[in-house]
DNA sequence: CGGTTTTGACCAGCGC
DNA sequence: GCGCTGGTCAAAACCG
C-alpha cells in the first residue's frame, strides 16, 4: 500500500551497512534484549498476549503477526514518545522458552529522553548517574503503565508502596516481576534465539540480591560491559554503534538502581 | 475525545 | 517466477 508515505523505512538510520543496507529485511541496526521474566502466575498473561516490558519510552502497537516456528505472535511497537520519532522495537517471546521475553529495537529516537529516570537517580544515588538525557517533559507515567498492559496481573510500580517514585527507579525493562527480570542483551542481527540467549542466560541470570551485595551500580554496568565483551567476541562481530552504546548506557544506568527495593 | 490496541490486508524481500 | 514470510498500514474498536 502506502508503505512509504511519511513512515521511514527502516534503513533510514542504520548503519551504512554496505549493500545489504537497501534491503527491507537487513536492518542493520538492532539490539535485541533477552529479558527473563518470573514462571509465576503474573506470567499468565504473558502466555497469551506478551506484555511488552515498558523502558523509559512509550511505544504504540501498530502490529502483530505470528511467527514461524514460535508458538507466540511479535508485536511491533513504534515509539510514541515523539511523533517524528522512527525508534521500533518487536517484542516476542521466546519459543524455547515462555518466561524469556525478546525484545529487538530498531532504529533510533530522534528526540530526548524522558528525564524523570535521571533526576530521581540522581536523587536517590548520590549523582552517580551520569547524565543520559536531557529531556524536560518525559513519558507520562500513565503511558508507561498503559505500556504495561493488563495491569491486573502485572502490579504497576507506581503503586508499589504506594511510592511514585519508584517508578522511575524500575528497569527499563520491567516486567510483571520487577525485581526478578534478568536483562540480556544480545546485539545481533540474525536470529537472536537458540544458544545465544542460552549463553546469556547463564551470564545473567543472578539472584538480584547478589547484585545488591556488591556495589550495585558500578558492579552491574562494569559486569556487563565485560561479559557483553567477550560474549560478542564469540559472536560474529558486530559494528557496535553509537546507538548501541548509547542504548546499553542508558538501559543498565536504569536498570542497576532498583536491584531490590526491599 | 484523544490516544492506544486489535486485526485483516497489503507490500516487498528472500529462498527455491 | 512463485510462494512464503516478515513488516507495516489503516480502519474499527476500545479505554481512560
Amino acid at each position: 500500500m502506502q508503505q512509504e508515505t511519511d513512515h521511514q523505512p527502516i534503513q533510514k538510520i542504520s548503519t551504512p551497512d554496505t549493500d545489504h543496507a537497501s534491503k527491507k529485511r537487513k536492518m542493520s541496526e538492532r539490539v535485541v534484549v533477552a529479558v527473563k521474566i518470573e514462571e509465576n502466575d503474573n506470567n499468565k498473561k504473558q502466555q497469551k498476549n506478551e506484555g511488552p516490558p515498558s523502558d523509559c519510552w512509550s511505544w504504540r502497537k501498530y502490529g502483530q503477526k505470528p511467527i514461524k516456528g514460535s508458538p507466540y505472535p511479535r508485536g511491533y511497537y513504534r515509539c510514541s514518545t515523539s511523533k517524528g520519532c522512527s525508534a521500533k522495537k518487536q517484542v516476542e517471546r521466546c519459543k524455547t522458552d515462555a518466561s524469556m521475553l525478546i525484545i529487538t529495537y530498531t532504529s533510533t529516537h530522534n528526540h530526548p529522553g524522558p528525564v524523570h529516570f535521571n533526576q530521581k537517580q540522581h536523587q536517590q544515588n548520590d549523582g552517580s548517574v551520569p547524565a543520559l538525557t536531557t529531556d524536560t517533559h518525559p513519558t507520562t507515567p500513565k503511558q508507561e503503565q498503559e505500556a504495561e498492559m493488563k495491569p491486573d496481573q502485572e502490579t504497576p510500580v507506581t503503586t508499589i508502596d504506594g511510592e511514585d517514585h519508584f517508578h522511575y527507579y524500575q528497569s527499563p525493562f520491567h516486567s510483571s516481576t520487577p525485581d526478578h527480570i534478568n536483562i540480556n542483551i544480545v546485539n545481533q542481527d540474525e536470529n537472536p534465539f537458540a544458544e545465544t540467549l542460552e549463553t546469556q542466560s547463564v551470564i545473567y541470570n543472578e539472584d538480584p540480591k547478589e547484585f545488591s551485595d556488591r556495589d550495585s551500580v558500578d558492579f552491574n554496568y562494569s559486569l556487563l560491559n565485560s561479559e557483553e565483551n567477550d560474549f560478542y567476541d564469540e559472536l560474529e562481530e558486530l559494528p557496535t554503534s553509537s546507538f548501541f552504546t548509547a542504548f546499553m548506557r542508558r538501559s543498565f544506568c536504569e536498570e542497576r538502581i532498583l536491584v531490590n527495593p526491599s
